[in-house]
DNA sequence: TTTATATATCAATCTATCTTGATACATAAA
DNA sequence: TTTATGTATCAAGATAGATTGATATATAAA
């Protein structure tokens, strides 16, 4: 039950579907190029990250100065059709930009 | 994204996933049969049950002075399978009371 | 070391949602 | 009609979640 709330409580914002979706998208993704790719300050994305990341949806990987999200897998069925349900929304997805000083 | 958000939105609440999984159990039931069984007052409910309603997984059906209560069908596969996600959360379930005055 | 970069967290403010009690409305019985 | 019952809606207060700016932490370059 928590656990349900809380999946569907980090789906009931659009700047979250959006991330999520965006992640979903491009495999693998650091939070300077999210925070580049929606033009939002990094305390704003790194907050939606975590609830994503525990709402069961991400992973993280840091390697050197940076932290790495993607999808988790293996993701659950329920999670998977979400993402799938998402896909098909229609939202406007941001291309990706140059987003950390050096790579 | 407007109906995503609104389907989600309905969920993230702990009281309404209750209410949608006895309707789920139950079949039909009326405004009143919710009320006493989960020993809530009547505008909490009637709110809960507009909000799941416009989020496209009740109906509604007057007959007379009762307003009744049901699982909208068809359902979409994503809703289906959020009831089914639901349905094994393992919540506890309120009995069925008598409702109202007169049958 | 010192400095810069990437990310996370915190406190304050703002906004949305939930609950309650009162009231409105609709139907049916008296 | 009048009265009672079932349901919906509204306003006010309470609670939860979102955004921002500041700060903390961690890594690596200088």
């Amino acid at each position: 039950m928590e656990v349900f709330l809380k999946t569907v409580g980090a789906l009931n914002d659009e700047t979250r579907l959006k991330i999520l979706n965006f992640i979903n998208h491009q495999d693998e993704v650091c939070v300077c190029e999210i925070e580049q790719a929606f033009d939002m300050i990094q305390s704003r994305i790194s907050r939606h990250l975590k609830i994503l990341k525990e709402a069961g949806f991400l992973k993280v990987e840091r390697r050197s100065r940076w932290a790495y999200y993607s999808i988790r897998k293996p993701l659950d069925l329920f999670r998977q059709s979400i993402l799938e349900e998402i896909k098909h929304l229609g939202m406007e997805m941001p291309s990706l930009k140059q987003g950390c000083d050096i790579e």
